[in-house]
DNA sequence: ATTGGCACTCGTAACAGGTGAGTGCCAGAA
DNA sequence: TTCTGGCACTCACCTGTTACGAGTGCCAAT
């Protein structure tokens, strides 16, 4: 019953706070939200909440904020699903719908989830590790010089270019693409690259020596990680209305957004699109960017979650909201994929 | 000899301002630099370059800073070339040497230009529409899907997927593989959609159907005006420094940078490699940015400009340093395209 | 043409006093 | 027990005043 009342409170403090991001006071507390108790029990709520660490002050005589610890209460116990807007269902729809490639795909996901959320959106691209080979393709650009062309199911394509040390004819070229592709079609990178392995030994050691070269630039394109670190970001324009912090959290924000390697370790594991993960102030990897949290989710065509998207924001921000937003946006992205 | 020493007080008014972003005073100025004159005569000479619109008090009783006009004509007359450190130099040749694509090299150069100069750098990629087809390839996917590749002389890959009303057997790819090559193989974009447009005449009206669709694809992937307007930025963390004009100057900025169109409209047109555009302050084109300043110039392969590079950062900046090194960047990206 | 001197301006730092939002605690009511 | 009204207390913040000093403009002398 007053335990009740008192996680009210901290839901009211919350949202105030968010909504003003002002320390919230107890008498302000009683108008806004209908509690049906004086400024004096609110008090007394309030003394409480902060003994057990989930409310503090900036100083004496200010009201009170939230800490990571209360965020982290109402994130789990207070918060109810929001169901999103007609027109924000609308703008996920439209806005994707009209994706081409995947690049786009990315693209519109990275803005749509900035606008929706006016955070900063980080978008993973599929990760290249568990996607599968769709096609091998082998191009004579020059009597010596031969492009290579990988083409992932996830729609993303890699290309290679080798110099040979003597001349190929097309006939040869046709042959090595049959058998390149019968090897690897529809396996998975990390098998296909065993399978490339064995292709140059069913070669005469004479002929040998142009296959090894290509096996040797697809297996390096395959293994290429550099592809599994790349992400998209967006909306970093909502930086500027963090506002008071700023020193203290808006630069190593703009450095770490600089740094894929860090946001990657933000968003985290992918997990299932079905579930959400927030990372709260110091539950962040980074002691630098303390003041801020992580909505983050795993999206990917089938309920396998192939890559991660979220967005990076002040502590101080609309939780339920934006995690109605980002989940709305993984799931309609998946869907896109599993169709496309 | 009196104008002389009017543009010498200039140069040392911008020279310490730059370095200390404090408006400068007539006597810290003669303790700095050896004039070899005293304060009042310096005041004198001060007056005057203000009356001239070259520099301005913040208020009276503060030192002096440049305007925009004074930083123009420090450009303009009193930068003398400044070499580049050695370590510059290596910076430069070993960063770029490593790298193993188009999209690599842009990359590079970005970080490359941001580390160097500490500012916001932007390297555009090279533009299509002057850039010529090495290959077209055609993929059969499925009995009725064909993967379009479009292999461009910058390296860039273009993909398109298309369905086909009814199957088209190997052979006919094959075919069409090898017209749409001949038509197009070695001519400048533009002009090879124009050769594309003639290809399915030559077919008879019941074979066409097929053909006027692929034709029609890749058109539309030759004349898409989305991929002439990539852009690569990096450095924004060095928008930390910016420091004080926070809000009036950082938020711009930040959207600035999301809106990839303006930033191509902030680069300019792509000037030849040897000669660079500096836009200072309102110069900019747009009113939001006036306390930032452009450094850019066009780079591309065998003297040619096929894009632009540049640098953005506020109006207080070290010109002649950051001149010299978006010169050199965009000498050796080019050397870099010319091999490559 | 240059310089030293001097009065003047004005932004900024430092300090003081007043105000009020907000608190904690306590004694009495429900 | 639980809640409430009352009350003294704290302390950030705003305002006004003062003192300081960097920097200027002007002028008479060199």
């Amino acid at each position: 019953m007053v335990e009740d009342r008192k996680l009210a409170v901290l839901r009211a403090i919350v949202e105030d706070y968010v909504a003003t991001q002002e320390p919230v006071g107890s008498k302000a507390l009683v108008e806004r939200h209908r509690l049906g108790v004086s400024p004096a029990t609110v008090r007394n709520d309030m003394a409480s909440l902060e003994d057990e660490g989930f409310i503090t002050q900036p100083h004496t005589s200010a009201g009170r904020i939230p800490t990571d610890k209360g965020y982290r209460l109402f994130v789990d116990r207070l918060t109810q699903v929001k169901p999103l807007s007609v027109a924000e269902k609308r703008a996920i729809t439209t806005l994707l719908q009209g994706a081409v490639d995947l690049d786009d795909v990315v693209q519109r996901s990275v803005r749509l989830l900035a606008q929706l959320t006016r955070q900063v959106a980080i978008v993973q691209y599929p990760t290249l590790s568990r996607s599968t080979v769709r096609h091998i393709e082998l191009v004579t650009l020059a009597s010596t010089r031969l492009l290579l062309v990988l083409i992932l199911s996830t729609g993303r394509v890699e290309q290679r270019v080798v110099e040979l040390p003597e001349p190929l004819d097309d006939e040869n070229v046709a042959r090595i693409r049959t058998a390149l592709n019968r090897a690897t079609s529809g396996e998975r990178l990390s098998d296909a690259a065993d399978r490339l392995a064995e292709v140059p030994e069913q070669y005469p050691s004479d002929e040998r020596v142009p296959v090894a070269i290509v096996v040797a630039a697809l297996m390096e394109a395959m293994s290429d990680h550099r592809s599994d670190e790349r992400v998209m970001v967006g909306g970093t324009a909502n930086l500027a209305r963090f506002g008071d912090g700023f020193d203290a959290s808006i630069k190593p924000m703009l450095e770490a957004l600089e740094e894929h390697v860090v946001l990657l370790k933000l968003l985290g594991e992918a997990s299932s699109p079905s579930k959400l993960t927030v990372r709260i102030g110091h539950e962040v990897p980074y002691q630098e960017l303390s003041t801020t949290s992580v909505v983050a989710t795993g999206y990917g065509p089938g309920e396998e979650a192939l890559a991660t998207l979220g967005i990076v924001g002040p502590t101080r921000m609309d939780y339920p909201g934006t995690m109605a937003t980002v989940r709305a946006v993984a799931r309609y992205v998946s869907k896109i994929l599993d169709e496309g």
